[in-house]
RNA sequence: GGGCGCUUAGCUCAGUUGGUUAGAGCGACUCGUUUACACCGAGUAGGUCGUGGGUUCGAAUCCUACAGCGCCCACCA
């Protein structure tokens, strides 16, 4: 065949997208059609659902680096490697960015448009969010199969929403009650536990005069709402007062309460005034009180964040204009006693940052605590026990303890939303206040001794995570009984950011072990967030942000891959920056420019897939090497450590297959004997090493791939290409010596600045070494660029000359008229310096029975190696010094 | 208030179960257009491994206390 025709320099941005189209078109991505495909075994990933609010980000663009890493691995060893795509609907994330633009461009609320028309906006949105975001996809080389695409809101998915809902009703495991809620004003919907933020804050913590006693708030305006003061039963200030009750009255325009003493041994007496004024209406902690004292509740704050009639004359304000208002009547009338200044968190909404309101809601609840007919465990213990005992492993492991304690804690789960994107709630009211769940909308109402035919569906949606928490198996088809399911399920890895293992992975293993009696996936994966270079969170107004797009088309899809896997670790944030990017292109490009040199220099482009015999010591050490460096990369991945197996993979193939072997290849090419073995070993290694960098870089080895293979018949994809096996194995310890020795060489020549071109004499007393040393020659006098290379068992130092020491031979350059003596004295002095002081180090060691008797036998033998060596090498010095 | 993580060369990070005088990439410096690659090659400099104590023949590695930075959790009204 003709020689190749390569270009100096890879230009990525000219091949990926074609290469992108080749693989789609070849259907692979789909297992079922990988050939022999339906008999493979499985390994499945599903891929973490991007928000269908816009962009992917450069954390989504690790997310697919790892992810197609792991699938193109998997593929290669033989799997049936399926990889999920999809887009998730967000509810509060997305609607709020629909109503952000729709205010900005047309001045207009949600309310003005009205639930049909904002959702028909919605619709749009994410149609146009859902193409970029496929698009974005394809540009990182993600090998996802297409086919199976899925979306949170799309029909399956929500038959299995409605299914799961309808489930948990009948096991008893939904409920709908009255409870303290975390309430967004802003969003006017309410919030789950974890997803409030806490901010912290200076706060006034105020002392109000509270009929007989004083206690202390910051929170002044929710005292229109009290209905008890609780005090710790041993304090002995207060425990004559429980049981008791007196009128409080904050002033005119306000009602008088109640207040019943309480006792409750969560109140801490050295906080404040030792007692608390009891809103239950408005604070979790206060409703359970009230809850256990059978106490009567008062809501003063609505759902719109003003005050209600029951706040009296503040009736209509907002909280804050309340809490002013009310202080400054409280002023008035000396009922403030002081305020002080303390440290506390303000709660706010993960999506808009607005302050939350705890208030009472009527809302669907998750009970989490309740044993499950039939299963007799819990939510929470079935969740606790799919990574105790079923085996989801969590890397790295130490978040294991913290899902445990979070599972935990967990309290029962607010699954509806105020929002009018998402899942509609399966339940239907009726006139008469009766509720109805099922699957769809009944003919009447389903109460005993109500037929009401007079049914409206709840207006509230469900919390996002109530149905991604379905994802790894509503995506294979469930609750159809499909073949996927049944083949794909359990997943093998779930990889996703830290930052989720609550929202999501946690309501994942959750729920999946409800419906499937089945963990989710075997392990969880968690990479950490992506930071600028000063480790800072990547955000718009610092203007720090790294936009995936922006830089593939300048360093390549492959490079962007390389900076976001190597030099990381799981769970650990990691810092990304453009020039790290750059120095991976130049890394891509160094990969092609080897496979150039091979392709171009070899007589014949061929595929050499079995292992060449060596027929030299270079040839013997690469492919050593080869296989070790095969090996070790293999047993990383599986092992999960990307980052180290990358390392292994670009050190061997930059330092020890382009800087040494190929340029030794070039001189065994010249030898007639040699050159049809070497270019052979040279394929070789090429092909494996692109096969091994696939799974990193997969576009450049798939355009070289297609170069190497040619019109070859039978011509594969490189990506269904089968993975390196390989053993490790020792490599001989005589190459070693040749890269000392020549190493040594450069040294000295540098040392005295003779330039790299310029070609010099050397001698070499080697003793026992000269034979090997002598079959070597070649590349010893190349490598190091010696003119004649005379190689000696026994010699004398020759006169004006510099010496060196390597790896027990001598070496003499008798650079005439270019050595000064005195310098010559002055290096051999310092390394007999070092050496002495290391070979001093040696002997105490050695010396020492603490040692010699406690070590390993393997050890104490080495060092007594290295001691005989290094005494050889001072005492030849000693001898060259005179 | 609890818990976790990090601290190794100017920068980004490796350092497996404690065992040569601690490594890599980038950057710096010196030299070089050797026909794969200047997105390159050869070489050099640079670290008492956050601090104090302890265990050990031996500690970057194990224990302990402390400091700085970061994160998570929690009902301090």
């Amino acid at each position: 065949m003709q020689k190749p025709e390569l270009e100096k320099a890879y230009d990525a941005s000219k091949v990926e997208d074609a290469i992108y189209r080749r693989w789609e078109a070849s259907g692979f991505f789909n297992p079922d059609k990988l050939p022999g495909g339906k008999k493979k075994k499985p390994f499945t990933i599903v891929l973490p659902p991007p928000n269908a609010t816009g962009v992917l980000h450069v954390g989504h663009a690790t997310m697919l680096a790892l992810e197609d890493l792991m699938i193109r691995y998997k593929r290669m060893r033989g799997f049936a490697s399926l990889w999920i795509p999809g887009t998730d609907h967000a509810s509060i994330a997305t609607q709020n960015k629909v109503e952000k633009l729709i205010q900005e461009s047309e001045k207009k609320s949600r309310h003005d448009l009205g639930r049909a028309e904002f959702l028909k906006r919605v619709e749009t949105f994410v149609k146009g969010s859902q193409n970029t975001i496929r698009n974005q996809i394809r540009k990182m080389g993600s090998s996802i199969d297409w086919s199976r695409e899925a979306y949170t809101l799309d029909k399956p998915r929500s038959e299995a929403v409605i299914e799961m809902f309808n489930r948990m009703y009948e096991d008893g495991l939904v409920y709908r009650g009255e409870r303290v809620v975390n309430w967004c004003v802003r969003c006017t919907s309410t919030l789950a536990d974890d997803e409030v933020e806490y901010k912290a804050q200076k706060a006034k913590l105020y002392f109000l005069k509270y009929g007989p006693f004083s206690v202390a708030t910051t929170r002044p305006e929710t005292k229109l709402g009290d209905t008890a003061v609780a005090a710790n039963p041993s304090d002995e200030r207060y425990k004559s007062w429980i049981g008791k009750t007196f009128e409080l009255n904050w002033g005119e325009g306000t009602k008088p309460l109640t207040i019943r003493v309480i006792g409750d041994h969560e109140v801490d007496m050295k906080f404040g005034s030792g007692l608390i004024g009891v809103t239950p209406a408005h604070s979790a902690v206060d409703f359970r009180m009230a809850e256990k004292n059978k106490l009567p509740i008062i809501k003063v704050i609505g759902e719109d964040g003003r005050m209600l009639a029951s706040a009296g004359k503040y009736k209509d304000m907002t909280v804050l204009e309340a809490r002013h208002a009310f202080v400054k009547d409280l002023e008035a009338q000396g009922l403030i006693e002081k305020i002080e200044e303390i440290d506390n968190n303000l709660s706010a909404c993960y999506r808009c940052s607005t302050a939350i309101e705890p208030l009472t809601s009527l809302q669907w609840f998750v009970d989490v605590n309740k044993k499950i007919k039939g299963r007799g465990k819990s939510l929470k213990e079935l969740s606790l026990d799919a990574v105790k005992k079923s085996g989801v492993k969590i890397i790295p492991d130490r978040f294991e303890k913290v899902y445990y304690h979070w599972m935990e804690n967990l309290r029962d789960w607010c699954v509806s939303r105020q929002i009018w994107f998402g899942h509609r709630i399966p339940a239907w009211h009726c006139e008469n206040g009766h509720v109805s769940v099922a699957r769809k909308m009944p003919t009447k109402c389903t109460a005993k001794g109500c037929a009401s035919k007079k049914l409206r569906q709840d207006e509230d949606t469900f919390d996002t995570w109530f149905s991604s928490g379905t994802w790894t198996f509503s995506t294979l088809g469930w609750p159809k009984k499909t073949p996927d399911l049944k083949r794909f399920h359990p997943t093998d890895v779930l990889e996703t950011g830290y930052d989720i293992l609550f929202f999501w992975v946690a309501r994942m293993i959750l729920m999946t072990e409800y419906a499937m009696k089945q963990v989710p996936f075997k392990t969880v994966y968690l990479h950490g967030l992506v930071r600028d270079e000063q480790g800072r969170k990547m955000s718009k107004s610092l203007g720090n942000v790294l936009d995936p797009l922006d830089v593939i088309p300048k360093y390549g899809t492959d490079a962007v891959r390389l900076s976001l896997v190597l030099g990381t670790a799981p769970g650990a944030d990691a810092k990304v920056w453009e020039d790290k990017i750059a120095g991976y292109r130049n890394f891509t490009n160094k990969l092609w420019n080897i496979s150039r040199f091979v392709l171009t220099s070899v007589s014949k482009v061929s595929r050499v897939s079995k292992k060449p015999t060596a027929k030299t010591l270079s040839d013997k050490w690469i492919l050593a090497r080869l296989d070790s460096v095969a090996a070790q990369a293999t047993s990383s991945i599986e092992k999960f450590d990307f980052s180290p197996a990358g390392e292994l993979l670009r050190d061997f193939t930059w330092t020890e297959f382009a800087d040494w072997y190929l340029e030794i290849a070039k001189i065994q090419m010249q030898d007639a004997k040699l050159k049809a073995s070497t270019e052979k070993i040279l394929l070789y290694a090429l092909e494996t090493i692109l096969k091994l960098w696939h799974p990193y870089m997969p576009f450049v080895t798939e355009a070289i791939w297609d170069i190497l293979s040619g019109n070859a018949k039978g011509k594969k994809f490189l990506m269904i290409e089968a993975w390196p096996k390989a053993k490790a194995v020792a490599a001989p310890k005589e190459f070693a010596l040749l890269q000392e020795i020549i190493g040594a060489i450069r040294n000295v020549r540098s040392e005295y600045k003779v330039e790299p071109a310029k070609k010099v004499d050397a001698t070499i007393v080697a003793g026992a070494k000269a034979k090997l040393l002598k079959e070597n020659a070649a590349v010893i006098a190349t490598l190091a660029r010696i003119e004649t290379l005379t190689i000696l068992p026994k010699g004398e130092k020759p006169k004006d000359a510099a010496s060196t020491m390597a790896g027990g031979v001598e070496i003499h350059l008798p650079l005439a008229g270019m050595v000064d003596m005195a310098k010559e004295k002055a290096r051999l002095e310092k390394e007999k310096e070092n050496l002495t002081g290391f070979v001093k180090n040696l002997e105490a060691k050695l010396s020492n029975p603490g040692y010699t008797d406690n070590a390993p036998k393997e050890v104490v033998e080495k060092t007594r190696q290295m001691l005989a060596e290094k005494k050889e090498e001072l005492k030849k010095i000693e001898t060259a010094l005179g």
